[in-house]
DNA sequence: CAGGAAAATGGTAGCGCTACCATTACGCAG
DNA sequence: CTGCGTAATGGTAGCGCTACCATTTTCCTG
């Protein structure tokens, strides 16, 4: 009967870097180091330490580590929807580039709430994550305050501007915007409304390019232009389309927010026999896949969302890395897909 | 010229509990459990440690907790796909009902892997978590074991089925798919097809659900039933279906294992000037919003994914609250909301 | 008013890991 | 053979917090 030393009344007994060390005949640090920088340990107690590990099955704790280091690996990701395809798409995009990293993913949902914004970053930054990916770059003081206190790689997606807090990825709603309004005119359209849920500032800005180019055009025209502040659907984009065509019976043309309005549209003008586009055009924002079946198919401004996740991965990693790009603002632009519904 | 003890060279001076204490002038001890149970420090000092924790800035650090109490605050959630508007709905259930709790989640999306399941699992595992949500019952071996021995409570979600690892949140698919073909036979349609791709487990439960509704009514024929590996798209549901057509031309109905599907079917229809609900009757599944709208609009199952999200937590903090409810295994159901696309 | 239970508070000792700073082993120039 | 730089390894001391076990104070009961 010896006396053994009782395994740890609190951690359950799972083993510990001090096992492996054990078990492997070397000092703990060695094991530490064996697992993160391998080419600093020599080839045969490399191997044997792996030895140990498999053994065991020793998986390390990363609480622990995040603790004695004063670094987790983790991504904190901020996005304002989790259903919204769009936001779904770039989170896709940063889980597909990470999921062969050490790092792990904080996923927060602020429900386009600056408050929420500012309490998630709060949170998120008390674990001192490895970098932060925000979606928009209309924080608040405070949220903006929190992230450059951050510490750490800060990426902001789906639009660029002219002031990053670090880094920035993604594209110009506003020119966006004008270039659906555009084509709309340029197809022959004169009296195009814009309808839109959800007006969050990517929005807004959508909403200025559509009216510069209206304005330019001599077409603007403040009744025109429907919004809510409901969150974006199709069903929705139905009903905004309704009150939209009761406001103005000489529309012809929509540039809608998004692809769900869009497709709103395109029911309700099947449903009221209104032609596609003889009677009205229709251009989406965003080009989900089924704008290209639908019937008729719909024009859509196309967006890069999975390669914005990917790619602010990818400069939040360079960053990491300590190469901190010399590009911090990058423009994946966005391409109009013309199709059926406004070639009149 | 006090020798002062210098701030810690690593934590990047952020306050501590001690920083905390001291301010308040109590012990640490005090701090952590006015934060953690308030109920069992005295008034007076809790509001005088609130103030120091105001005037701090002081934020617990999530790491050192769980180091410590050898319990993390967070949930684990495991996900085959994270832009599937299904598997979205649900993870906004959990999100929400988790937003006002000190509970973090931890995401992961498996790609309808088991073994990249499996890895997420081991990962997810040797961090603590609070409670562990999957989605899915047809973990492999591996997986089981993982969850069996994960030491929270774990919640199996999307189906229910006769042997929860620990609890269960979810419908019969074999049902719904059976309800949906029956209802099509009910209606007048006779050489029904099946179509579906990406037959994940749940979507070979709704096809025996088909399959069996289909043999009972004396109808079911292999060559209507058309799938593929391939992940579900409006577009492929536009493939899939000119296929099906293409080998089954008196086809006269579809039960489509999702509403992308049934939406792609739908569009394929007006392009080729094909009736619905005359010449072939569609029915989805899910129910997304948009079914309602679409013209004509689509026969659906209803499915409450966001309630599944919801339920899936309220068991699991039930559990880690210490009350194992005695239902474990939680039927949500699903319901049949017929519509034009099948109002023959 | 003693006795004892309960409530309120604090001290100590880790949780499992890594930063920091030795220490040792080795090779090679002088 | 000495001296010294470099590579490989290890020991120690925390990281910030909480579990566990005192200790003190309060308040009841008889």
């Amino acid at each position: 009967m010896a006396l053994i030393k009782p395994r740890s009344r609190r951690g359950g007994g799972r083993p510990t870097i001090a096992d492996v060390a054990r078990k492997a005949g070397v000092g703990a640090i060695t094991v530490s180091r064996a697992l993160r920088e391998p080419e600093r340990v020599s080839e045969e107690l490399r191997r044997q330490i792996q030895a140990a590990v498999d053994e065991l099955g020793y998986v390390p704790d990363p609480n622990a580590r995040a603790l004695a280091s004063a670094r987790a690996e983790v991504f904190g990701v901020l996005v304002p929807s989790l259903t919204n395809n769009v936001f779904a798409e770039v989170v896709r995009g940063i889980y597909d580039s990470l999921s062969d990293s050490p790092f792990r993913i904080q996923l927060g949902n602020t429900h386009y709430s600056g408050l929420e914004e500012e309490r998630l970053l709060q949170l998120f930054g008390s674990q001192r994550p490895a970098a932060l990916i925000v979606a928009g770059i209309d924080q608040t003081p405070t949220s903006r305050k929190l992230l450059e206190n951050a510490g750490c790689p800060v990426v902001q997606v789906m639009e660029t501007g002219p002031d990053p807090v670090d880094m920035m990825v993604g594209f110009s709603h506003l020119d966006g915007g004008r270039t659906a309004t555009e084509h709309l005119i340029e197809m022959g359209y004169r009296r195009i409304g814009f309808i839109g849920a959800r007006m969050d500032p990517r929005s807004q800005r959508r909403l200025a390019g559509y009216r510069a180019a209206m304005e330019k055009a001599g077409l603007f025209d403040p009744r025109l232009i429907t919004t809510t502040p409901l969150l974006s659907s199709v069903p929705l984009g139905r009903e905004l389309f309704r009150d939209a065509l009761a406001k103005v019976p000489s529309l012809d043309g929509v540039f809608c927010n998004n692809d769900d309005i869009a497709l709103g549209v395109l029911f309700e003008c099947h449903r009221a026999a209104i032609d596609v586009p003889k009677t009205i055009g229709i251009v989406g924002f965003n080009d989900l896949d089924m704008m290209q079946v639908a019937f008729p198919s719909i024009t859509s401004i196309r967006t890069y969302r999975y390669e914005i996740g990917r790619r602010a991965v990818a400069m939040a990693l360079a960053a990491i890395a300590g190469d901190r790009p010399e590009q911090r603002v990058v423009d994946l632009g966005f391409e109009l897909k013309r199709r059926e519904s406004t070639a009149r």
